[in-house]
DNA sequence: CGACTTATTGATGCACTTCAAGCGACGTGG
DNA sequence: CCACGTCGCTTGAAGTGCATCAATAAGTCG
């Protein structure tokens, strides 16, 4: 299974033999995760490396208020926390939307690959980066879009990581957000939520039904929302280009 | 000059003299720069990186209707675009607010520090990781709390950080931003921004004239916002605990 | 089947936007 | 040295996207 991190990070950068081996002489375990359940909370120490498998995350952030704040989704192939392993304290939280499948790398393993392996570095800073890069049109979104805009870019950005990893047939993938997770990722109510997916249904542009989410139109989706895709530097050459990654398979249980 | 550039880094990490040594082996240009200038432009390749010395200057993305988001500030000491210089392509643009004395690192070098010295490598992370945080907050700030707030929680992260960096006496700071930067900032119209600024006036929380802040209360302007700086991972130990910045001293202009 | 979560619908209110106009400070050229 | 354009700030009036409150319907799971 630590196929699973080799396969990630070589899709960012090439590793060498050596590489190769010093990121298998670890290994990782892989749990079992229920859905709604957090992987670490705010206040922790960052401990192991989580990176999923199969089913989805998020990364949220609770205030005083009881009002929750979802910073980034988690879909398969993604490191939740690699961006924080370095740092002293959790400053937020990451819980399972779904059921997952999650491999927990030791972050000692990464702390020594850091030292020794600067190609697996650089891989891992550009996950990090593209992170970073996703957060900020998160920012952009939520701020200048109203909301069935901003509802509908999200559907686009999801519906391109998930193809990247071979999660979307027929322009449909598995859908187990709540309304009330939309309205917590977008800044909304969830009364407003269900207005806004009323009026893109009515708009055929989307179906969602049974958790899972279908694009009738991908084109005519994306221009309603302005979708530019270049944030997620998925760049073809490296994603379409080579070979669809195969320990990405099953399907996602609602 | 270079000695920035090490300081900046060791307020994260322990270097050891070789690392010094090789971040004193290339010599970073110092420009200065005028006010709404930009430094690096949506669709550019990133070249090489800078780190502001002197001025305030932000990132920022202009969405196809004309409206510009603003999605982070830089203040002396902070590195513009270590986070990108990896990436494929500039996905937004940046710019400065008021002039700027700039340091510019090749690119190359900063390639080859990786390669060959991990401490300076994990360094550069934590910068990012901040950086990444601060991002995370916005969202939160911009998504769940209401214009006076909101503003009020910009002021007090611009607080923490220039303190850290010695640019703050007596509660002020210098404060270059129009009505339309902190507009373009918190998604909200200049309009608002300027009612909501009588208001926090009116509570005798800030004045704000001529370009210079000054917060009249601290902790009432904390308590008034929630403010919590832990996401700024500032550690007390690192930043006030060991020198002040020496080579952060001169006076902002407007 | 019963308990609980999620989705739906309606009525009312408000934070913020939009549009529009006026004001003061500053710099520049005649 | 004053006329004039520009830019940032200020103020008012009217409109709206979304929130809030509240109740019901429709899953979903043990």
């Amino acid at each position: 299974m630590q196929d699973a991190l080799i396969r990630k990070l070589e899709s960012f950068e090439e590793l060498s033999d050596a590489d190769r081996a010093a990121l298998r002489t670890f290994v990782p375990r892989v749990r079992q995760v229920s859905a709604r359940t957090d992987l670490i909370q705010e206040g922790d120490l960052p401990g192991d490396v989580h990176l999923i498998l199969d089913g989805y995350a998020c990364r949220y952030k609770v205030l005083p208020d009881g009002q929750r704040q979802i910073m980034a989704f988690f879909v398969p192939g993604d490191f939740c926390d690699l961006n924080v392993f370095i740092l002293d304290q959790m400053d937020h939280s990451i819980g399972t939307i779904s059921p997952c499948t999650v491999a927990e790398i030791p972050r000692q393993a990464i702390e020594n690959v850091i030292t020794h392996h600067p190609q697996v570095t650089k891989a891992m800073m550009w996950c990090a980066l593209v992170d970073e890069a996703v957060l900020r049109e998160w920012l952009v979104n939520n701020g200048n879009r109203q909301a069935d805009r901003r509802i509908a870019h999200l559907f686009c950005e999801l519906l391109l990581r998930l193809e990247a990893v071979g999660r979307v047939s027929d322009n449909s993938y598995a859908f187990p957000f709540t309304q009330h997770d939309i309205a917590d990722t977008m800044s909304l109510t969830s009364v407003h939520v269900n207005r806004t997916l009323q009026l893109l249904r009515g708009l055929n542009l989307i179906t969602l039904q049974h958790r899972v989410l279908t694009i009738l139109d991908v084109e005519q989706l994306k221009a309603y929302c302005d979708f530019n895709p270049n944030y997620l530097h998925l760049r073809n050459a490296r994603w379409s280009g080579r070979r669809q990654v195969p320990w990405l398979s099953s399907v996602q249980g609602g």
